[in-house]
DNA sequence: CTATGATTTGACCATGCGGTCAAACAATGT
DNA sequence: ACATTGTTTGACCGCATGGTCAAATCATAG
């Protein structure tokens, strides 16, 4: 698993082959055919795993934030903190969730109905407005752009390797400030 | 190309084959090829195309603003008002772009260097912060922030037929109006 | 009508893909 | 020592890919 997400990091969905990633491995192409039961079942795995840590570590990190404005802050910090550390992963599970379909053609990964990693964003934004902490916005896209931000970071970190992440991060988290209008003037003691 | 977009849009990179492409367009998979030197050529012409199309209407919408804060908020609405009437385009370059590579591995058409069209952004903003116009900020980074927000609608409109482009559009002017500062209080009147 | 050039076709090729399988190998308990 | 079980290998299969090519078809000018 660590070979084939250093394969679909470095070389896309479309290099990363069974073929490849087995060279890389220093083992037979069968060999991951005896472990997984097919390509699907290994980049499946691959994004389950990826994908579980990096919730559980956003998890821990907003239960120990209690206002709105501390959580989105946490949010994005942690989201970016992950990435840094799990650069490779991160663009693995996105080179799989965008590139993998099945034979009907429809994306494999992507969330059928509604994305839950949007819709939690977007849970957290409106609790900001419920509780008064944040100006009027419209949540939804509001979240859209958040993720966006976050999501379009892991690319960069592997191309650009002048990206300043900890820079872009102090930025991103000044927009949101902004956006969510979390230091109004008519409210400050 | 018409027909390279539509497939390339519905069916990604993947699904995107000479024979997948020909068999839509309801000649021989010869045929491309007699008019395209290769699969490359094809899908260059497609980028150049759609780039320079997107290009130019958002270069004649910019020349009709003077301020930095009206640039800035018609480059956001020409992008995306160009998204929303070139979907598959848009969303055809992007599958190209990103998935593409040449035998070495890397990228085809991703920017070598500095990417122009973040840069474009980025000077943008820097001119409204010479004038004055703005608040202070990183303008490199709220550059790629301002530029994954418009990016990821391209996916979103694919994906999801009830995103409300406008509505988002919206937003995200809103969010660049308070990420730049534009009104600021103390500068009022 | 015919000769010439542009266009279109389908058969074909080499290559790489995901996947299968019998056989070889290694480890272990008896 | 042996049998059993788990592991690894390389040869192989069917299939799809991008691309080539000679031949067939079409259009047009003389």
């Amino acid at each position: 698993m660590n070979c084939a997400i250093e394969v679909l990091a470095e070389s896309g969905y479309s290099g990363a082959s069974l073929a490849e990633i087995a060279r890389r491995a220093g083992i037979s192409k069968s060999v991951v055919l005896y472990y997984f039961s097919g390509k699907d079942d290994l980049l499946a795995s691959v994004v389950f795993d990826v994908y579980g840590r990096a919730g559980q570590a956003i998890a821990e990190s907003l239960s120990h934030e209690a206002s709105s404005a501390e959580k989105i802050a946490a949010y994005v910090r942690t989201n970016l903190h992950f990435l840094e550390e799990h650069a490779a992963e991160i663009r693995a599970v996105v080179e799989i969730v965008s590139n993998a379909r099945g034979a009907d053609g429809t994306h494999s990964f992507a969330p059928q109905g509604e994305d839950p990693v949007l819709a939690h964003l977007e849970q957290l934004l409106r609790e900001g407005q419920d509780s008064g902490d944040f100006r009027t916005f419209d949540a939804r896209h509001l979240a859209i752009i958040i993720r966006s931000a976050i999501d379009t970071a892991s690319g960069r970190l592997v191309i650009d390797p002048s990206f300043d992440l900890p820079a872009y991060t102090r930025e991103l988290l000044s927009v949101v400030e902004l956006a969510t209008g979390t230091y109004r003037t008519e409210g400050s003691p």
